[in-house]
DNA sequence: TTATATTAATGTCCTAAGGACACTATATTG
DNA sequence: CAATATAGTGTCCTTAGGACATTAATATAA
């Protein structure tokens, strides 16, 4: 590669980056993409990439376009997590990278991601063993820990969820996620009391007693609670 | 594969901007600059500009280093905010801003400030009334509510005080800053579970019986509670 | 058909931590 | 010394999550 001087240019290199996770069979998982250009040709990293100042209003825009070229739709919830920068991330110098973090629900990617070779799903676990691009296994584990902070007072959870869920599924999303066994009581509770949320008049069998359904209530929320699940 | 090709986009512009806030006398204040350069010459902006790579490890160094050139000093407190992004935020076109907080004991800044004539303490009821560069005002406008939230679970009103303080005035500026009165009971409860202060030995009279002083401890990490302050 | 296992949902009591507020302690001032 | 002001404590209340027993509904095996 010729070497250019990042500081003939007035910016630094800015790119967005998202961290998408999906609970599949309570294992918490991350979306990540083959690189196809340098640097870190071949290895994996998150999707993401420059802005493109004539289709993106703003780095939203950037960051969900680029999920959706991967994924084949928008991810429910995306959120920006924060900025990574500086001189030795980026072989080409000086760089910036404005990071998100994205919920989808496994049923809704599940069929588009297995035709994508490109894509796949890589559980927290095998991450550690794997060669990531960038300091990107650094920026998944920033957004790991906030999506588990985040798990302790809100319902975002939920976006890992189908439209239509059973209190069995989202408690079992919320366990993977803060890896804690969670108090189904305390869920109902919190469900009953967030406002957010529907029966759907039909129940779905289970091995067991069938669960009621629920779904989101049109127009509603996001749930903020006042304490945390307890650690 | 191919080289990375700097024309490929049209880099957008990178700029780091930061929320300074102290309490002066029960009072939230933001620190603005009277802006030198264009755009928005001659109008309040906000503390910040583009990263130099030269001195800069990361925009975090970028923030702190402008905070110092208009107060003099390293704020105790800098986090990140969020990035604001956008074609119409700047007139030069496409660019983004990484915004951060930060909070400053105003004892500790207050006779630097004086003496600069292009840096000013604003009260953020008069801001509404003054025009204001770019989207500042949104942004002090968000930073003041990630603030106020934080507030509710964790200590950091702690870096509006001076290094020895009473619980007088730390109630003052939990109470400013959340705009609701606390229970002095609640504040001594969470100060004595924090584990993160000591008390100097000294007091200081306060018009009544006098007040024990309080430092932070050495290596004290930040606490956070479980529960939120009630709104 | 009945017993057993399994998962869903509810009822009840416990616990932790903030809110309210009375009460005590110590300082200043007239 | 009384009045007042601020600091600090004691005690009870309230809220919402944790624990866990109990009831409900469904599948499957004897």
């Amino acid at each position: 590669m010729q070497d250019y001087d990042i500081n003939q240019f007035k910016n630094p290199l800015f790119t967005v980056d998202s961290v998408l996770f999906t609970v599949v069979d309570s294992v918490l998982k991350v979306l990540l993409v083959k690189r196809s250009v340098e640097p870190f040709t071949g290895r994996w990293g998150l999707p993401g990439g420059f802005v493109d100042v004539d289709k993106d209003d703003n780095t939203d825009m950037t960051a969900r376009r680029k999920l959706t070229e991967k994924t084949g739709l928008s991810p429910r919830y995306l959120e920006q997590l924060q900025v990574f920068s500086g001189i030795n991330r980026d072989p080409r110098g000086f760089s910036v990278t404005s990071a998100y973090y994205a919920l989808v629900a496994h049923q809704a990617v599940e069929t588009r991601i297995e035709t994508v070779e490109q894509a796949s799903w890589i559980s927290l676990s095998e991450l550690s063993a794997l060669a990531v691009a960038f300091d990107h296994k650094h920026i998944i584990d920033v957004a790991h820990k906030r999506l588990q902070q985040k798990a302790l007072y809100s319902m975002i959870p939920i976006y890992c969820c189908p439209d239509h869920f059973t209190i069995g599924q989202l408690k079992d999303v919320i366990e993977t996620i803060i890896e804690k066994d969670i108090q189904r009581k305390s869920l109902m509770r919190r469900i009953e009391s967030s406002d957010m949320f529907e029966q759907v008049d039909q129940k779905v069998q289970s091995g067991g007693r069938s669960a009621q359904l629920y779904k989101i209530k049109k127009d509603a929320s996001m749930a903020n609670f006042e304490r945390n699940l307890s650690v």
